[in-house]
DNA sequence: AGCGACCTACCAACCAGTAGGTAGGACTTT
DNA sequence: AAAGTCCTACCTACTGGTTGGTAGGTCGCT
């Protein structure tokens, strides 16, 4: 049952917001009432506090996997980028969430979202530098290469349903994430690869 | 006073969102009480309709004005990426506050930002395609690279909150927010030109 | 008997919105 | 000039409804 409710508050504080959504809400989408609901969770910051944990630490589990993989330059960049957006993908309403989070400065609870993504970051950055030294990347701001991406990835799964409106068919089904996911990649491949690298 | 509320509404509505803000708030924002805010707008909605409004005209005016320059193919992109990020460092609540409603699907009231939106980015994606068939851009995915500059671009204003952590200073202003537009510039000559045209 | 899962009934706090009244400035009428 | 009439901007006090959370009881299973 926790793992029903969990499930359920994710997609609902996803779709509405922390704010935009009640308890009832949750409740009644699970088939039981609010009392029952806190029965399983103590009050409604500690049943989101549970929800932000789980998708970051399958967030984490998902890029620490992808960057534990062996080679390197732009083998290695593309399978991270890849492996972020094939969990995107699978879970929409994690986008939404960080997004929402990430709007919020990050800071609703005690989760310190910035602590624990910074030394993602910082080790992304460090790799990308060495990656330069090394004379296979151009000499390029690692940290706008990777805010880009960032937002690249986050903003076109996050405002779906407006990006919806604009392409007139449903952006997040299979054909159109794998475009995207091309896009993306060929966009970094020229903003990261030496001149003479780029051309295929 | 009007404008005062109004003002006082959108920077409270792209903080908090619309269900994280209370009129209660707004009222006190400005140093009045609630009915009498509801004396100058009939109801939360209209308040709410009022701030987006607003906001949507002051961001196409400048769109079309950035829009309507003359010169073609690089300047002319340029000139349109320039424009839109000024007018998001000098009002970062609009961004805000349009990350929100693109979050919610962009149907929060009777406005339909779809629908104001849509034109312009057809217009747009016919311009790039016009100039790739002048031979002035490379063969691209126009929808793509547009979707990618909204993102891009939103991206790093809206989340500035969580930005500024991983940076460690305040993203939103002036020599960040330069370097950030120089990145961008960067990032889509080498995605639109030809290789050619490239290097520097 | 004990326990986990669920319920109804309640609470205080807050929400948007309404009713009705007051102070003061402006404009007309005498 | 004085008096009466409006109007705008604000107020206090209230309504009905919803919120998160609690108290206490009931059911079925072990």
């Amino acid at each position: 049952m926790r793992d029903v409710i969990l499930a359920e508050a994710t997609d609902l504080f996803a779709e509405h917001g922390y704010d935009g959504t009640s308890l009832n809400d949750i409740a009644a989408g699970v088939g039981i009432k609010r009392p029952s609901l806190l029965h399983h969770f103590p009050s409604k910051d500690d049943l989101y506090g549970e929800v932000f944990e789980q998708m970051l630490s399958h967030w984490l589990e998902r890029v620490e996997a992808a960057m534990a993989l062996p080679g390197s330059g732009w083998d290695r960049f593309s399978d991270v980028l890849s492996a972020g957006f094939e969990l995107f993908a699978e879970h929409p309403s994690y986008v939404r969430l960080m997004r929402r989070e990430a709007l919020d400065g990050g800071s609703r609870l005690g989760i310190d979202l910035v602590g624990v993504v910074s030394p993602l970051f910082n080790t992304a950055v460090e790799w990308i530098d060495a990656e330069i030294a090394a004379g296979r990347f151009r000499e390029v701001d690692a940290r706008q290469v990777l805010i880009t991406a960032y937002a690249a990835l986050l903003g076109y799964v996050s405002d779906a349903p407006f990006i919806n409106g604009l392409l007139g068919h449903d952006a997040l089904s299979e054909r159109p994430m794998h475009e995207r996911c091309e896009h993306l990649l060929d966009l970094f491949r020229r903003l990261l690869l030496p001149a003479t690298d780029v051309i295929l």
